[in-house]
This record gives structure tokens, C-alpha cells and sequence, in this order.
DNA sequence: AAGTGGTCTAGACCACAAA
DNA sequence: TTGTGGTCTAGACCACTTT
């Protein structure tokens, strides 16, 4: 085949999406609709171009994109794979607490609650789903050692984790690899807003401490592949032996 | 030349450095010494590879992991240039206050203080500077039309920013930027960790709240393009009206 | 030894911006 | 029209992992 583009036709120039972008949605795709599932190993990249009909050098700039979405995960030698959710990877992504000025924190979950309802309007805005959504409303307190650390309060649509209430064992430590191993269903962003508020009786009980200490209080939008929301959730934190810790880059 | 590496010695293998790091570095020393100063426009991409014995390609993949950085800005049919550190890309990069749950805010700069001090033994710690570090100690208090948003208390060492004091007008509404300006010291990273305290006299009155307001205390290390310490920052948001905004990926 | 991703080169052509 | 970055291809070889 001659160089420039590999399929050059009127229309494609008019989109002007560049190839390797479309290749990679397509393998987002793909991933997103359970074609690989977790920790499935793809294609090698020769393959791939075959299949798709470019050359290895662009299914290699998709798969580039990919891996910075933290989609897949590429080890020399072995092959391309679809990102697990472990619980180490979750954790440290998307939990972050730390000790104050040092390093991460991991608490253990310490007790939970789960019930069934209808979404109200504002969190069906949220959630992007029109008209009676059914939502999962989960309660669970964290611990670090001998100290409370958290209430989470998750909102998850039932469509999204049909089996959750039917859980008979304790939640996974992680809630989002059990989204991906039960449900197919990959968290990659999420969007959090910080405030500081005073503990109210329900959360101070939970995190036993005094009403009115100073707690942080976290509101995230979870979302997944297709920057769909998965889940909504407002977490308190005790401040006072704990603090939020993010890189700005 | 013929295909494969371009300098194939065995030294080259015994490092196995990839030669798109090694023109990375280079490039980013460049920038870091002054040799390409914010704004500037750096030889095109086959002049970089002569200069360097590469092919264009890999002055190219060396470029884009700047980009990625932050370092080098690239724009079609115009050129790659140093990043300037606007105040828009500061704020928008380092300052993360926002309405609950949804638009970020830029606030303006209200009152300031700035004085020069010998470090603490644990400020010295934190700057990575040992003996007797003298620092720049500004304190600014932002607002948000008609409220007050932030105090903020800076440490810049002195050596960074050796013509601080002498500045007779106000200081630039975003610091960063004006680092970048005078001093060529460019601002890629923050670290920062977030406690929800109660106001202290002095914060409630800078920030016109009760005493024993729940705010958000956000405690920074910016870094440079070396990753060296270039500022310690300790800031207090008023809570009630404003969140601390964050996208995890 | 075989198979995979990683690096590097060389060259053609496209898209965009400014003269 | 010229010069820049952006895309795409083709092919060689390197480095790592598993068989």
C-alpha cells in the first residue's frame, strides 16, 4: 500500500478524525461492551492493523491513548491487557487519604448498609437518567487501625449493579472491581468537590467523635468508559488524623 | 543511516535509556536554563534532530512527553513553543476553588504582606535547602466579589526569587506566572493535602467568618520542572461558599 | 526459539497558519 | 506560497517474557 492514509475517501477527510482515534474508540468499545473483559489479553498489534486495516504503527498510537486512560495496561514481552480494578490500583487512585504531609492511607471497611429506592429528581439530574430510576443507597463507615475514618454514603443505579442487594457476604473492600468483574463496568474518572462542615450527630456517632468537629466532606461523580455516571457519593472524613491528598500536574 | 538505533554503542545498551528520554532531558534542561524562555519557539522538529543525530520522529516522541508535562506547547502550521504560565493556566492548573458542585472560581487579589525571615529547621527540611535558607513570607488574603474566598501563606527561598521585595506595586494576581517571568522557574507540580480546621482568630478575621468556622486548609509543595521545591504554601478557604474542585483520572 | 511490546528510522502526504 | 506540526505507512531491530 502506498504511504498517507490508508483508506482515503472523500468523507473520511471531511470528518478529519484522525485514524488511530478511530481505532482506538472502536477498541474502547469493544472493551466497554465486554468483548475483552477484565484482564483479558488483546490481539498483538499486527493482528490488530489486520483487522482494521491500518498499519501496526497506528493500532500502536490507539493503544497509546488507551493506556493513558488506564483502559488497558501493556507489559513488554507479554502482550496488551485490559485493565483490572484491583483493589490496591482503586484504592490508591481514587481514595485518597493520607496521614497528614505523608503518605497514603489504606482503611478496611467496618460496617455497611444497603436498601433499594427511587432516585429524587436532583440525583436522577445527576445521574443523567430520566424519569423513575431505582438507585442502590449504601452506608459504609471506614476504619484505620483502632479509629473510625469515614462515612461513605454511594448511590449506584440499579441497572448498573442488578445483583448488589442480593450480595449475601459482606461488600468487597472496593466496590469499583466488583462493578468491573460483576457488571463489566470500568471507573476511570472522578470528579470530587471538598468541603469542610461541622460533624452532624449521625456522622460524629459514626466517626465517634464530637458533633461539630470539623470533618471533610467529599461529593463524587463516578464515571466510566463512556463518561457515563456510575455512581454518586458523599464521603465524611475525619480531619483531625487524616488528610485528603492529591498532585496537581 | 541504516534502520535501528543511531548511536548503537554499548555504553548506549549497558544505560538502555530510550534516545527519546535522553532529547527529552535535554530538551527540558534547555528550557529549565534559560536557553528557551517562556514564549519562545523552539528550532522545528528536523533541525532538533539534526542538531541531536536522531530522525525527526524521535524529536518528535521527545517533544510530546514535554507536552505531556506541561513544558512545551505544540500548535499545527505554527511551532512548538516554551509553555507560558498565564494566569489563566495557573489558576485554572493550581487554584481549585469552585461553586458546590459546579463552576470553578477565579478570585482577585485583596491585601497582601511579605517579609523576609530565615527558615525553620523543618521549613528548610521541607525546601530540601540545608543551613541557613533566608525565605520570602507573603500573606494574601483573595476575594470573590463581595466575599472573602482565601488567606494564603507563602515561602518562596530567597534565591529563587531574589528581587521579590523590591517590588513596589502590588504582586501579580497569580505568582506562578510572574516566577516564570523573572526568575525562569516554572511551576509543573503541586502537591497538596487538604484538612478540614476550625478558624483560628486571625483566619475568621481575614476572612470576615465567626471564629470556629469549619475551613478548608490546604497545605502545598510546588515543584519545578527538576522537581525541586520552589514555594511552601499553607491556605485557608472559606467552606460555606466555595468547594475545593478536583478531576481524579 | 517464539512471540510480544518498545525503539528508531525514512519518507510521503495532510492540515493549518502566516506571509 | 512557505513552513510548521500531525498522520500514516513500512520495515528493521531491541528487550523482555514464556515455552
Amino acid at each position: 500500500m502506498p504511504p498517507g492514509r490508508a483508506t482515503d475517501t472523500v468523507s473520511d477527510r471531511l470528518e478529519a478524525t484522525p485514524l488511530y482515534r478511530k481505532v482506538g474508540e472502536l477498541l474502547a468499545t469493544r472493551i466497554d461492551e465486554g468483548f475483552w473483559q477484565a484482564g483479558e489479553m488483546l490481539p498483538n498489534e499486527f493482528v490488530l492493523a489486520d483487522q482494521f486495516n491500518v498499519s501496526q504503527g497506528t493500532v500502536r498510537k490507539a493503544l497509546g491513548t488507551l493506556e493513558s486512560r488506564g483502559i488497558v495496561e501493556r507489559r513488554q514481552g507479554r502482550g496488551t491487557f485490559v485493565t483490572t480494578n484491583t483493589d490496591e490500583r482503586s484504592f490508591y487512585h481514587f481514595f485518597r487519604l493520607a496521614e497528614p504531609g505523608g503518605e497514603r492511607v489504606k482503611p478496611d471497611p467496618h460496617s455497611e448498609k444497603i436498601k433499594r429506592r427511587k432516585a429524587t429528581k436532583h440525583e436522577q439530574q445527576q445521574l443523567g437518567t430520566a424519569d423513575n430510576t431505582e438507585v442502590f443507597e449504601i452506608v459504609r463507615v471506614r476504619v484505620v487501625g483502632e479509629h473510625r475514618a469515614s462515612r461513605e454514603t454511594m448511590l449506584i443505579p440499579c441497572d448498573i449493579a442488578p445483583t448488589l442487594q442480593s450480595l449475601k457476604s459482606k461488600l468487597p473492600n472496593s466496590l469499583y472491581p466488583y462493578y468491573q468483574q460483576q457488571f463489566g463496568t470500568m471507573v476511570l474518572r472522578a470528579e470530587e468537590y471538598i468541603a469542610a462542615v461541622t460533624a452532624s450527630k449521625i456522622v460524629a456517632a459514626a466517626l465517634q467523635i464530637e458533633p461539630g468537629t470539623p470533618v471533610l466532606e467529599v461529593t463524587r461523580t463516578a464515571h466510566d468508559i463512556k463518561d457515563r455516571v456510575v455512581e454518586l457519593r458523599v464521603s465524611q472524613f475525619r480531619s483531625d488524623l487524616f488528610n485528603y491528598n492529591v498532585t496537581l500536574r
